[in-house]
DNA sequence: GTTTTGATGGTATGGTTGTACCACAAAAGT
DNA sequence: ACTTTTGTGGTACAACCATACCATCAAAAC
């Protein structure tokens, strides 16, 4: 054999230079091609590393998701809220609204990916919806903790509440991606709600 | 001159062949040639019509937009609650929903035509912004006046609850296009929060 | 030292896409 | 009656795409 070559390294290398073409151009428009200049490596490679487009994409969008998770668990413990529930669930929710250029990238690829696998068979089996569900099962318990040590407004239904924190997130998320809003005017909407959820008792 | 055909039927019913095929295979897979066979036309007509394919794009986000507002309108009208805030804003937000087969067709295809507007110049020009500013003034207005008359929560700022509703609708709403979530479970979802920002007195 | 074999480059191929071009029929204008 | 003009079909074309195929080279295995 010849240089004898880390495969996961190769792989992760030219996964990288897909985001980076797809954060820039749109997920659309990512081809073999532009992948391989992206990436600086011939298209031969990249076929030999991944095979087939399809295969690359959902390699791509798995190790996406990945990240994501390791941001978000990155944040929550650099908090270091400990196991206060406010201090947590704002870190969790914090995550989605897309303020460095990683983190707008990631999004940004990440709605790609879920809308176009409303449509596409391939990405339809994907884990769209274990994600989103467990997070929601998280943020629910941290709710129920808190409102049994009696810090959330007694109209707080945990498991309702998660829902629609997830989905404010999600929705300011998505703004600030479009450009109908600043980052900080997205945290600031968040925090306030937050605060309607958590009231200070004075 | 022959036939001497109404242009502006001929744009709507290949734009309507256009729509239905994004909503089967997504907008990313349409092609002149697959809104030309959907339309039961040939491709010269669309080219006809529409010249080149980003006016026909260009043109059938217009169109679609358009739609969805008469949808909100006629919704706010159809409920009846004269001006009683807490209904017309309900009415609004509901809209967000896919429930029947248009609208989550109209959804989809808005929701991939707004992600395509970040990393596409033709697209980014056009009103993203407009409508949800303009969404976002009328429920913060109709806010204000519900909290003139002492009907919602005290801690409630309409500027914030505003964008907080928005963003908790169309979070919602992408959530149901992905499968997360039923749409009833949606919608009790909205109500739910809905109904902390209104408080019953009793 | 020879033979595998893993890693790479280059290129051919079959298909699809947007669009330009050519042709023609039929109604309107004159 | 003849000439525009408008709607329509068909088709050609250049670009691009994913992928299959062919060739090579160097290092490991023996």
């Amino acid at each position: 054999m010849p240089k004898l070559v880390d495969h996961e390294e190769r792989r992760a290398h030219i996964v990288d230079a897909l985001l980076r073409s797809a954060a820039r151009d749109g997920l659309h428009s990512v081809t073999m091609r532009s992948v391989a200049t992206e990436a600086g490596v011939s298209v031969r490679l990249v076929q030999y590393y991944f095979d087939t487009k399809e295969k690359l994409l959902l390699d791509a969008m798995t190790r996406l998701t990945g990240r994501m998770g390791e941001r978000v668990r990155h944040r929550v413990r650099a908090t270091g809220a400990g196991t206060d529930p406010r201090g947590i669930i704002e870190a969790v929710l914090l995550e989605a609204v897309p303020t460095d250029d990683e983190s707008r990238a990631f999004h940004l690829i990440h709605t790609e990916y879920a809308v176009l696998s409303v449509t596409d068979r391939a990405l339809a089996d994907q884990a769209f919806l274990a994600a989103p569900n467990e997070m929601e099962a998280f943020l629910a318990a941290h709710l129920a903790t808190a409102r049994r040590a009696g810090d959330t407004d007694p109209t707080v239904d945990p498991h309702r509440e998660a829902a629609v924190l997830l989905a404010t997130s999600a929705g300011l998320g998505l703004s600030v991606l479009l450009g109908q809003r600043t980052p900080e005017e997205a945290i600031a909407t968040l925090r306030y709600h937050l605060d309607r959820a958590f009231p200070t008792t004075d």
